[in-house]
DNA sequence: GCCGCCTCCGTTATCGCTAACATAACGATT
DNA sequence: AATCGTTATGTTAGCGATAACGGAGGCGGC
C-alpha cells in the first residue's frame, strides 16, 4: 500500500477508492454512507481500501448531489454571555445522535451582523435555523421567510415569530420577580442593568419588572446601567455608587447574575444585612456562582432545556409532517436563595 | 415582481436571477462575487433582480466548483471552560475582514470525539484548521498530516505539531509559578485541580510545577482533585478539605482561576489571613473574576493572542507560500496579585 | 482600412458525489 | 423450464455553481 509522495498528491476522490477496491464508486458511496444492500465482502474489502488510503468523503460534492445537508446553524448574539453556551448544549446534546451537527455564529448583538451572519449560513442550505430572539432585520426576516427551511427562534416568546419559537416570556419573568420582591415587603426598589439598548430580552424583563411594581403603585427608586468589562466589578461599582447615592433603597434588582454577584460581593464585605436590610436578585440561575456563600435570589432561564427544544423541533421536522409555527413557552422558576426575606 | 406562492416554490438558483435580468448565469455570479469586468450598468441590473427574487448564492455548489472553502474548522475541548471562548473571539477578531469564517467543533476532552469532529470537519474541505492541544489518537493525526491544508495545534507547545503550533509552555507555566512561590517563601504547598486525565495542559502545569519544587528540595504537602460541578464551589470544598486534613500548608495551588477564586472566597470567609498565613495561586487569568476584593495570584495564557496568531497563519498561508510548520511560543506573563506575599 | 487591444460577457466543461433506474445473478416457485 | 422476487452491483444524469477560454464590439494608432 504505497502512497504516492505527500507533495505532489492530488486529493483522494472516491474513484480512488473504487478503483482500489475493484467496485464501482457507487458501491463505495453506499458502504460509506451505510445506505443500501451491499454484501458483507465487499463493505469489508472497501472500508479497508479507504482507510488504507485516508479517504475522507466530500461532503460538498454529496451534499449537492443529494441535496440535503446535516447542518443546524445556530445564530447567538455572544459566547461570552455564559447563557448562551449552556443553550448551545443543550442543543449539541439533543442532536447527539440524529446525525446533524450545530454551526454557530455570533452577532455581538448587532442586527447588521446577524443579517450577515445569516446570509452566510443560508448559503450553505442547512437543515434548520436556530436563532436568538424575535427581533431581526427586515431583510433578515424575510430571509429566513424564503429559506424553506425551519427556523426557530429561541429565548423570549414576546412577540411573534417566523416560524416556530421556544422560549419564555422576560416581560412575565420580571413582573414575577416583581411581585416576590413586593410580596417580602420591600418597597424601595433600585434597577441595575446593561446599557445595550440591543439586549430586548433584558429591555423586556426591565419593562415587565416595573409593570408588577406599578401595579401595586410602586416606581422604581433608582436605576444604573453599565456596559462592557467585567460583569462581577461592574455589579459591585454599582451597586456602591447605587447605595452611595440613594441610601434608603431596601432592594437591588440586577438584570443578570454576575452584576448581582458582584452586589452581593460588595454587600457581604461592606457588613450590609442581606437580606435584611437590603434584598437582592438576579437572573438567569447561573450555577457557575454556586460556590458563595450565599446563594442569590434568581430566576432560571431554562437555557438548556430551550436548546433542546429548539433542537428537537428541527431534528424531527421532517418525520412528523412540515407543520411548523409552533411555539413553547416554558416557565421560568424563581429562586429566592438566601438574598430575599422569607416572609 | 410577483412571485409564486411560496408552498410550491423550487430553490432559486443563479439561473432564475440570470433570466429576470436577462444576462447570462456567468455574468451573475461575477457581479455577486465582484470578481471579473461587469459594466456598471449590469451589475446594477442584477443586483437588484437578486434582490428582488431574495436569491441566497448556494455555496455547496460554488465550493464544490471552485475548490475553494471560505471555513476554518475550530476545534475545542468545551465552550464551558471559559478560556475557550476567548480563543475563539481571538480567531474571530482577526478573521473578521479576511472573507474566512470559522466553524466550532466541541470534543468534551475526549479523543474519539475529537477524531469524529476533525472528520467531519475535513469532509467539508475548510481552508484551515485550529486545534488545540497536541494530543491526537493515531487516526485524526495521520487525518491532519494528510489533508493537505494549514493544521494550527493551539495552547501547547510541550511536544510535537503535525504542522504549525501556537501556544504557551505549561510545564515551565507551572515551573516558573514554583518558583515565585518559592521565592514569596512559602514551603508547606498543595496542589488543587481537576481530576481529568485527559487535560493534558492541566497535567503539564502540575508537572512543571512539581518539577520547580524539587529543584529546590521541596514536595507537594497534598493533593486534591476534582471532577465536575460548579467549579466556584469545588474550590471551596476542596480548599475546606485540604486544610482541614492538612492545616500546616502555607500555600494553596490552584490549576485554574475558578477553582482558586472558591477557595480565595473560603479563606476570606473563615478569616484567613492571605498572603500572610496562606497564599493561593491560579491560572489562566480570567477576567471575569476581576470583581473580588482581592486579585488573585495567575498568570495569563494569552488565550486571545493564541487565537489571533492562529488565525494569522491560516489566513496568511496562501499569501506567504506554504511553508507551514512555523512554531510560535508565547510567554505567559505571572500577575501576582494580592494572595502571594510580596518580598 | 487593418491590426491590436481593451472591456464586457457568453459557452463549455468540469467539481465529486448521489438519486433513480437498469441489470445481473441466483434460488425459489409453479 | 419459464417466471418471479431478491439481493448485489453498475450506469446515467444531474446537483448549482465556477474556471478557463473565446468572441463581439469599440477605439486608437499607423
Amino acid at each position: 500500500m504505497s502512497l504516492p509522495p505527500k507533495e505532489n498528491r492530488r486529493p483522494l476522490t472516491l474513484r480512488d477508492v473504487s478503483e482500489a477496491s475493484g467496485v464501482s464508486e457507487m458501491t463505495v458511496s453506499r458502504v460509506l454512507r451505510n445506505r443500501g444492500d451491499v454484501s458483507e465482502a465487499t463493505r469489508e474489502k472497501v472500508l479497508q481500501a479507504a482507510k488504507a488510503l485516508g479517504y475522507v468523503p466530500n461532503k460538498i460534492a454529496g451534499a449537492l448531489a443529494s441535496q440535503r445537508v446535516n447542518l443546524v446553524g445556530v445564530v447567538i448574539p455572544s459566547l461570552s454571555n455564559l447563557v448562551f453556551p449552556e443553550v448551545l448544549s443543550g442543543i449539541s446534546a439533543e442532536l447527539e445522535d440524529t446525525g446533524l451537527q450545530p454551526v454557530v455564529g455570533v452577532t455581538n448583538y448587532l442586527p447588521e451582523k446577524e443579517e450577515a451572519v445569516l446570509y452566510e449560513m443560508l448559503s450553505w442550505r442547512p437543515s434548520g435555523i436556530i436563532v436568538a430572539g424575535l427581533e431581526h432585520t427586515d431583510t433578515a426576516r424575510a430571509m429566513l421567510e424564503n429559506s424553506g427551511i425551519p427556523i426557530v427562534e429561541i429565548m423570549d416568546v414576546d412577540g411573534t415569530g417566523v416560524d416556530s419559537v421556544v422560549g419564555i416570556s422576560h416581560r412575565r419573568a420580571g413582573l414575577h420577580m416583581a411581585e416576590a420582591i413586593l410580596k417580602a415587603g420591600y418597597r424601595r426598589i433600585g434597577f441595575l442593568g446593561t446599557k445595550m439598548p440591543l439586549d430586548h430580552r433584558a429591555r423586556k424583563r426591565f419593562e415587565g419588572f416595573q409593570e408588577g411594581l406599578a401595579a401595586a403603585g410602586v416606581q422604581i427608586a433608582d436605576t444604573e446601567f453599565y456596559s462592557g468589562g467585567s460583569a462581577l466589578r461592574k455589579g459591585r461599582e454599582m451597586t456602591q455608587a447605587m447605595l452611595e447615592r440613594t441610601p434608603d433603597l431596601d432592594f437591588l434588582y440586577y438584570s443578570n447574575d454576575m452584576i448581582g454577584a458582584g452586589g452581593l460581593l460588595y454587600c457581604q464585605e461592606n457588613g450590609i444585612d442581606v437580606p435584611g436590610k437590603l434584598g437582592l436578585a438576579g437572573f438567569n440561575g447561573v450555577d457557575l456562582l454556586e460556590g458563595l456563600s450565599m446563594r442569590l435570589a434568581t430566576m432560571d432561564a431554562c437555557r438548556r432545556e430551550i436548546g433542546r427544544k429548539a433542537a428537537e423541533i428541527i431534528a424531527g421536522r421532517p418525520h412528523q409532517g412540515l407543520i411548523g409555527g409552533e411555539v413553547i413557552e416554558l416557565e421560568p422558576v424563581i429562586d429566592l436563595g438566601d438574598t430575599i426575606r422569607k416572609t
